[in-house]
DNA sequence: GGCAAAATAGCACGATCGTTCTATTTAAAG
DNA sequence: CTTTAAATAGAACGATCGTGCTATTTTGCC
């Protein structure tokens, strides 16, 4: 009847929390890191919602349990599959733009970055994007997951904006979060133009457009 | 004109390309509009992949066959639900706008219309943004149907921004195509704020990045 | 090598899906 | 009103889904 009360164990699903214990992973910790991986490859193409866990297991030649005793449930798949994405990204996306100086530089990188994540690097979508459209409507702990992990995201390149501000690389009248929104939508509309429409001018009218934000809210057109 | 194999007299689907025949609907066409209508309010909500016949026959209390024979396959409503979605795009954002000027005034009122439409008028989502995003991976008769329709919108707001020019409204070095682009992008960072993100302020970011744009590519500040 | 525990497989369940077939009801035409 | 076709309902199908239960295999430890 009730699918999990407070008092059920469910001993099957080991915690998982001490992915970080530094030693050698288990064998089940290893196969599990494969099931994600070949999880997050497939919902790249057919979304979060279409991920099934019988077809997951049949691409790595797993059983159906075998694949499932590992989360427990769908939900906790596809939110392990959320994580490791925001992981992805932030390893190839935030981290190589720390590199760069804080100001204008480093929102440069982080926009160059997104736009490569988002168009170039994978033939396949972006999970937060079509994730964003399928949870919409949707609450639960799978759009927590994701909304969470977008605005940690999002935030992150708020304050890369704000920093570049603060540097004196943009206007003082610039709004931080007025560029971050139109800057957001460059990507929306590239990734729009790049899959759906399959328009290749899209990834030179994001840049376009990215060039001309930072041209009207630049100190000089000396940047 | 049908959308599927010519070989197929499938006798338990009316043409019903007489819809225009001027003369009173059939029962037949009367409950088939019914059935449109109650699908695209449900796939507003649950996206076209998640339109169930099933579903959709309860909440008009009818037979799942019943709805089904109106169709003869759930792609061809699908395909039904995006023409409508279609229609009514087009009598709700489009044919106002045409009353208005042509040039910047007509761009303005496309926008507006837009805007209101993706984030205000209803509450559910946008099939054609929804709709992009579900079916950019996935080639076949619903993809095609909708990129059509999203072709033919944005290809009208795109000549509406060519007429803009012409008119003098924008600078003659205005890129018309980097124009529509980028207001694109901002109707879907709209529809990702305000739906996804719930954040309120999507609306005056979406406002004023369109006058960002309109006052870069605008003949003077006099617009 | 033996042993406990973890990992995986196999099977079955109830539910839901699109679709088909057949029967029944309703509408339109004479 | 009768007749005929259209419209709708009802039941069933095969497939797929997430999930639970039980058996088997594999792993790590003594």
């Amino acid at each position: 009847m009730s699918t999990h009360d407070s008092s059920d164990p469910s001993p099957r699903v080991p915690d998982a929390n001490d992915t970080r214990g530094g030693r050698a992973l288990q064998k089940g910790q290893q196969t599990k890191q494969l099931i994600v991986d070949a999880a997050l490859a497939l919902a790249t193409q057919v979304g979060l919602e279409g991920l099934s866990i019988g077809v997951l297991a049949d691409s790595i030649k797993m059983s159906k349990s075998g694949v499932f005793a590992h989360f427990g449930s769908r939900e906790e798949l596809q939110i392990s599959v959320i994580r490791e994405y925001f992981n992805q990204f932030a390893n190839e996306v935030f981290a190589p733009a720390m590199d760069e100086p804080r100001g204008l530089p480093r929102v440069r990188a982080m926009f160059h970055n997104w736009m490569l994540r988002v168009a170039v690097e994978i033939q396949s979508g972006c999970i937060f994007i079509s994730g964003a459209v399928e949870f919409d409507d949707r609450p639960g702990p799978v759009r927590d997951a994701l909304a969470s992990s977008i605005k940690t995201w999002l935030s992150a390149f708020y304050r890369a904006v704000v920093q570049a501000k603060e540097e004196g690389h943009l206007n003082p009248d610039a709004d931080e979060e007025q560029i971050a929104f139109e800057i957001h939508g460059l990507i929306l509309a590239l990734h729009h133009g790049a899959r759906f429409l399959q328009n290749p001018a899209s990834t030179t009218l994001a840049k376009t457009g990215f060039e001309n934000i930072i041209a009207r809210y630049g100190k000089t057109a000396a940047n």
